[in-house]
DNA sequence: TAGATTGTTAATCGATTAACAATC
DNA sequence: TAGATTGTTAATCGATTAACAATC
């Protein structure tokens, strides 16, 4: 079964199911079908066995699957069966939502240290952590082995310091900066750019104020 | 040419080529070619071709495309050739992020109000808006017909704010809560969620701090 | 048992790519 | 003109769905 290359499109999927399930859990649900969570989904039952089918046989017939049981072999296939120390760069307004974001640690993933270039706001604390210089940044994050890292600077500092935590051994990137990076194979990185999701909304929606006035 | 549906998969990947138009013009770049457009991508020149010519003949043979054109053009297509007035709602940290943003302006988009339900944030200022109490949503955004929100609040309040939103005409939906949310059609919903994100990298990585260390 | 739901196959559907005539 | 690049078609590739035997 893990023989076989897993298609990019079914990782992506997994998360959301395993947010599903985890939303499941806190509401006190022990067993759920791919029916039911499709309709949360809003995709095919399907399509969620045929994905879960790439990894196992998860479930039991006429009955469906174990909540706790499916997250844990979901996050042991997406490698969240653990906990990731995450680099953050930018301490800015961004840098403290997420310093502070409590949705991290029960989900795989903890922000370790944060690096600014500022002077004005190295050595302040963000949540609990210190604020570093930037100047560290590629000796202390090959020193502490960190893998991934969150990326809140301006565009316009986004591929220095992408490839700067390059240079440090991350393999992860993910970054809010609105600018495609250029990495080398084997390093990843994944973009959020709420501007991006407003853009795909507006194709969608009516120019007029009274979009019931059809036609006018 | 607009007759045809349009598949969505086609208008989520516009917002990419505006972004790079907009990287290659403040380059002082002119003109480029589906060819250039598709390095910094990384898709194939053939679909970004494909994808334009759904909705018109931008380019000319031989040269490649106007650049300032074809970003008319596309803010154009995804009406952006505007500027939308977004409400806010969640003055905490995520909020006070979205709020000092300086990307959204000159993409198509500005936030014109902020709305929290804690005492203690009601009238403070975050960046030019003062917040203000959750209680006035529904009339506020209705009598501003506003049709466009970004959801900064806890998963556990954000369902709840969602259908003041949509009752209150809101129709897009930028949610940064890490749960589906429940919306009537003709209401669009885009989710940011960084674990999620987070979660589809890790899949890749290797388990090992010494990855070199091939099958040990 | 009867009813429900899985895992899986084959069919369908849709998206991407290769190729090239048109043409700037 | 010669070279380059578009817009578009047909072929390929990949993803989703429908259906159902297996089985809990």
């Amino acid at each position: 079964m893990r023989s076989k290359k897993i298609p990019d499109i079914v990782i992506r999927r997994l998360p959301l199911y395993l947010r599903t399930l985890a939303r499941m859990a806190a509401e006190g649900k022990e067993i759920t079908s791919s029916d039911q969570l499709a309709e949360q989904l809003r995709i095919s039952s399907a399509l969620i066995r045929k994905d879960l089918s790439y990894f196992g046989e998860f479930g039991k017939q006429g009955t469906g699957y174990q909540i706790r049981f499916l997250q844990e072999q979901l996050q042991r296939i997406l490698k969240v069966d653990r906990e990731w120390e995450v680099a953050l760069v930018g301490a800015g307004n961004l840098g403290r939502a997420l310093a502070h974001y409590k949705g991290f640690c029960n989900r795989g993933f903890r922000i370790v240290a944060v690096y600014d270039n500022d002077p004005a706001k190295i050595g302040k604390m963000l949540g609990n952590l210190k604020v570093k210089s930037a100047s560290h940044l590629v000796e202390d994050v090959r020193a502490r082995r960190l893998k991934m890292a969150m990326l809140a600077v301006p565009a316009d500092h986004a591929q220095e310091v992408a490839d700067q935590l390059v240079e440090a051994g991350i393999r992860a990137v993910l970054s809010y900066a609105p600018i495609h990076l250029t990495v080398p194979d084997g390093v990843y990185v994944q973009y959020i750019d709420p501007v991006v999701h407003l853009q795909r909304m507006t194709y969608y929606l009516g120019n007029r104020k009274h979009s019931n006035l059809k036609g006018f």
